[in-house]
DNA sequence: CAGTATCCATCAGGATACTG
DNA sequence: CAGTATCCTGATGGATACTG
């Protein structure tokens, strides 16, 4: 359903697919703190990951949205408020962003 | 031992860490490839990832022996052969790709 | 509060040619 | 065979200001 190529380019690896998906920057860190907590609104999230911009917050979040990852509930109150939550499909990816966490839990002095 | 911070920036989550390691646009195929097929000379690997250039390549290589992944062992012989293979340390890695692997696998449509 | 809109900087990645 | 050396391009990410 959505296996569709956007681009044309032939992938070689399905390791190349999923770094593709899930590479940018900050795409890791949101969906990982999305699966940890649960769901969480647009300033959390960004208070979270400290030093992201609008823009680019907005951005990762809108392409994990386009990819099916993660859902934006949006209540028109005032103020605004927007809850991020992980989908089912999102949920899939939990298992990499465990073991890279774990990876880089043992291997990094991020103490 | 290697634990070092080679830029002073803070990083809050350790997925980070390791999306900056591998994040590389062909790290994770060779390192995949590496580990699949055990040692692996530079030609074989280029043609394995099909599309990259020289310059590409030998950086990501260079990247990854520095940071401890890969080993590289050179034979003086004419013409000259070159092999890489996983070190302990990349070995360690083998479970995120191997997640990467499966769920690109279920997730494309890469027939 | 939760974003867009602009404009700008950076650098990873690429094309091509040369070399021990 | 296995790389460097140059030079170049473009996508990604960032700073800042404005808005429904």
């Amino acid at each position: 359903m959505d296996t569709q190529m956007n681009n044309n380019e032939k992938l070689k690896c399905s390791i190349e697919y999923t770094l593709k998906k899930i590479g940018g920057k900050w795409k890791t860190v949101i969906l990982w703190h999305l699966g940890v907590d649960g769901s969480l609104r647009y300033n959390e999230l960004r208070k979270l990951l400290s030093g992201v911009t609008h823009k680019v917050m907005s951005q990762q979040l809108k392409e994990l949205e386009e990819d099916g990852f993660i859902d934006r509930t949006q209540y028109n109150t005032i103020p605004p408020k927007v809850e991020y939550a992980l989908t089912e499909k999102g949920k899939t990816l939990m298992p990499i962003l465990e073991q890279m966490h774990l990876w880089g839990t043992e291997h990094s002095d991020n103490s």
